[in-house]
DNA sequence: ATGAAAGCGCTAACAA
DNA sequence: TTGTTAGCGCTTTCAT
């Protein structure tokens, strides 16, 4: 039989390539073959190349499900989220895919809505197809998915998602992001900032309204009552019609609690004529990029960095699978003011 | 031993309970606990039952991996993409998900960028974990993703990308989009209807403005111009500004390329003085909600159903799984008119 | 009606 | 240095 040129380039067809095939055409036991290609055990350089050579030849890929199996390990983690957008969930899967796949660790994307049967589907199919582990997302963190995850049996880790008691989590740190939106109004000079933000019910309107006032406070700036409203633009520009509507001066600077409303803000203050940022300064949340950087001027926002965040997850997940003990608790990660134009030029401090 | 009850509610901890465990229990062979899980072979029904309540009270879930192993099929499907905003990639993935978890076939997502290594990276883990199948989608339909996915010896379909030839790829139908469209303002009784759009480069650009022009034809209306530009909000309102800064009478409708120039184009006309939709009616493609919804007016724009474009994707891989043979080529599936208030009320015929 | 045995494709201990 | 063997957890003939 001639030295195989014939088979170059062949795709497998119907039946895939194994390590018998590759043992039987090397001619030699499968357990060599094995270790040739794990560069493992002992053997000559000549055997492990020819061995090699040999699967190349023959397109082999050795079969993860049996590589599985035996070592209890399937390099697959699920990743469960409620965010049907994606505006949050996008950008923590990008830093979760970045953190595992150069570890070969792919990951199940399973929207599970609101809806706990959809979310036990979801979770029971991840659980016999054996994943390593389990990161929760969500769009909000002050609710849960609609699945308990806490006696799963295998590693669970929250994302931007409310977790369990006991749980690993990370979110994003939404007193400090708000701290850098309203110290940066501060610095700027700005004295009358009003804060429009989203509705009571939401945890983050809190935390925000707070650090708010805890900024104004050190500052020694007179605080005005916190407005909530809807996460919208109309919101925005409604909010805008009530703070110019009397007499009296109005702010020169609004943070806003997320990037629609301060993008309806803005577009109601320059439907009044009122200059952004000359008079107003405004400062979003979120930086979503579509909003933010198409506002009219773009919009200094804060980014959650939900792909950092995303990254911790999964970076955390992987030492969690290897054994390796991780504190419970909530980490907060930090935010990150990315400026463009609607607070005037940054000062020269930076 | 007393009958269990002390086991109930247990979460298998250390040692995940198999077959053989829940076999034991039992006090039945493997092979038989196998077959009365499966409700298949012949026995009694009280014995069924009995392996039955001891798998439930167990925590029994099979190794999917195993079962993988042996039916040669892994219930596992990859979702290639290089649409990192997910604006179209994420519709897409519901639609399949929606049609595949129902079969107990999971997700991979995998979000390639424009990175052939980081392609054939990806490409590579699905490929070693036994995808039964891969769906390859895309932002953009003249654009191919950065790897070969031709000879993989796997399922291949190809949704909202340009496909390999010879192969089965669903597209939307921009040609019918862009009609809806046209057709809707010229039922209005719109009568000097313009086009602004996007960049040349793009294929959908000259599909959607022959389907504009031919629609005119039809109805023996002028065609003006096609206005090419870019996929933003600015070049909607600099695209109302030539329209309009000659004293010449204006359009009384435009038909946009997406829904940022539309919604660019309603403020431009906004800030004008132009009512939308008594003077200009405006048309938008994309039906993007965040964009659509919330433009003033809430914006008439044309819906690609990438959803049921998903589904239909999933579908059909699961017959190219199950070994059914399906008809190559490229499937055109139609969109969809929102109406929403940019043009005003809809004639009656509705 | 039930069970013993042979694998699915691979790895790892142990022999040779 | 290489090969033999015993599984990973499950399904499926084929006996009994």
């Amino acid at each position: 039989m001639a030295e195989g040129m014939e088979r170059e380039g062949i795709a497998p067809r119907k039946r895939p390539v194994t390590l018998r095939d590759v043992a039987e055409e090397a001619g030699v036991s499968l357990a060599t073959a094995s270790k040739a290609l794990n560069d493992q055990g002992r053997m000559t350089a000549e055997t492990r190349a020819r061995i090699q050579e040999t699967a190349r030849r023959l397109g082999f890929r050795p079969n993860g499900l049996a590589q599985s199996l035996l070592r209890q390990r399937s390099f697959t983690v699920g990743m469960l989220t409620n965010d049907t957008y994606g505006r949050f969930s996008l950008p923590l899967m990008a830093g979760i895919s970045e953190a595992l796949v150069d570890n070969g660790v792919s990951v199940f994307l399973c929207n599970v809505e609101d809806d706990p049967r959809l979310g036990q589907l979801h979770v029971d199919a991840m659980l016999e197809k054996r994943v390593d582990g389990i990161i929760a997302t969500g769009k909000r963190l002050d609710r849960r998915l609609p699945i308990d995850l806490s006696q799963l049996g295998v590693p669970v880790i929250y994302a931007f998602t409310e977790p369990d008691a006991d749980a690993i989590a990370f979110v994003s740190d939404d007193e400090g992001g708000a701290r850098l939106a309203v110290e940066h109004l501060v610095r700027l000079g700005r004295r009358r900032i009003v804060h429009v933000t989203g509705p009571a019910r939401f945890a983050v309107v809190h935390q925000r309204a707070a650090a708010y006032r805890a900024v104004l406070a050190e500052a020694g700036l007179a605080e005005a009552p916190v407005m909530m409203g809807d996460w919208t633009e109309s919101w925005g520009r409604e909010a805008v019609d009530i703070l110019f509507s009397q007499a009296a001066d109005g702010p020169d600077a609004i943070f806003c609690g997320n990037d629609q409303i301060a993008r309806g803000v803005i577009d109601g203050l320059r439907e009044r004529g009122i200059d952004v940022p000359g008079s107003v300064a405004v400062v979003g949340f979120d930086n979503w990029e579509i909003v933010a950087a198409e506002a009219r001027p773009p919009l200094t926002t804060v980014d959650m960095n939900l792909a950092a965040l995303g990254r911790e997850a999964g970076l955390t997940l992987l030492s969690l699978v290897d054994g390796k003990p991780v504190e419970p608790g909530i980490r907060k990660l930090p935010c990150r003011l990315v400026v463009r134009q609607s607070c005037g030029r940054p000062p020269g401090d930076q």
